[in-house]
DNA sequence: TTAATTTTTCAATAAATTTTGAAAATTCAA
DNA sequence: TTGAATTTTCAAAATTTATTGAAAAATTAA
């Protein structure tokens, strides 16, 4: 297979695979697009390669700035802006799972916090179902919440590594 | 905090949530309703509390079933199927990364074993580059995919709790 | 400054997804 | 069997989300 083919299909596929993780199909693609790329490219190079608008190309880059997945870099005698993607997958994973844990995990568990006091007798049926569902998925999130902790801080790989030793 | 309200909240903060995870908001309405109720549910109980078609409301109560999170029953004396939730959430949890392993990951690995074969001289920087990123991804994914193995076999919560006393 | 280049915004448009509701198919009691 | 109850399907409509492109704003070299 052919690089540019080989290319073709990693971004293809990595902007399918987005959409089903809540990310729209463009910004998946860009964030591919940077992936395999050398050198940095600028919204143009962008614009070019993937047959896009400028406007979307620009909302698109500043959204993956902003969740810390791509960075902005200046070229020497450029007057362009340039843009450049974190190529170690680990880096990558960590960010998502810090973003998505500040943006919806952790205001889920804010409100599952909130509804734990409903009122009402506690034998009644429904209020038991309740109660007792809610307060499942509660603790089931902040312990998930602390262990994302855990991995956001892991400076390496290690902690995947330690989990295949730890199950062997 | 009534019982109404508090189940009202909870089943359109679980909709919002759901779509930050490619499932449609009707979808993860039903399986909160199905969650927190005590007794199962018809498929008029449930287009009643949420107010939906019956069309919508089939569909997605099929989709759920497919997804292994609710199941029918049939109740002595009555003609009308009726629906309930799994309520552990760990189980809800393992089979969701069960599904979504098989969906996504799987055929993404698949992929990117394929895409490992590109044509080309190592040296080349944009061919080392694709290379080397993609064989991250790659190794990672497989890393993933066997952790993620673990955790679907786990029969217990023991995953997390282990994993707490693992980082402490 | 000025003017060319580049970035950003955003209303309009397009595309994709979800929802509806009525008709067809299926099920089941009698 | 029949026919009432129930479930399923699916084309059309509604809604939501994504994209465009031109105009405005910002930046920078001279």
């Amino acid at each position: 297979m052919k690089l540019s083919e080989a290319k073709q299909q990693f971004i293809s596929s990595w902007g399918a695979f987005g959409t089903h993780w809540g990310i729209n199909r463009t910004m998946a693609q860009i964030h591919a697009l940077l992936l395999v790329s050398a050198s940095p490219l600028s919204q143009d190079n962008i614009m070019e390669e993937l047959n896009i608008s400028r406007g979307n190309a620009n909302m698109n880059i500043r959204e993956l700035i902003n969740w810390g997945l791509v960075e902005r870099v200046l070229l020497p005698g450029e007057r362009k802006e340039f843009f450049v993607a974190e190529k170690d997958i680990w880096k990558v994973v960590r960010q998502i799972i810090k973003e998505r844990k500040k943006r919806e995990l952790e205001p889920m568990l804010r409100l599952l916090d909130q509804l734990e006091d409903v009122e009402g007798d506690r034998k009644d049926k429904e209020v038991k179902t309740f109660v007792e569902t809610v307060g499942g998925i509660k603790k089931f999130g902040h312990q998930a919440d602390r262990t994302l902790d855990l991995m956001v801080r892991a400076e390496e790989n290690w902690f995947l590594s330690a989990l295949g030793k730890f199950f062997k």
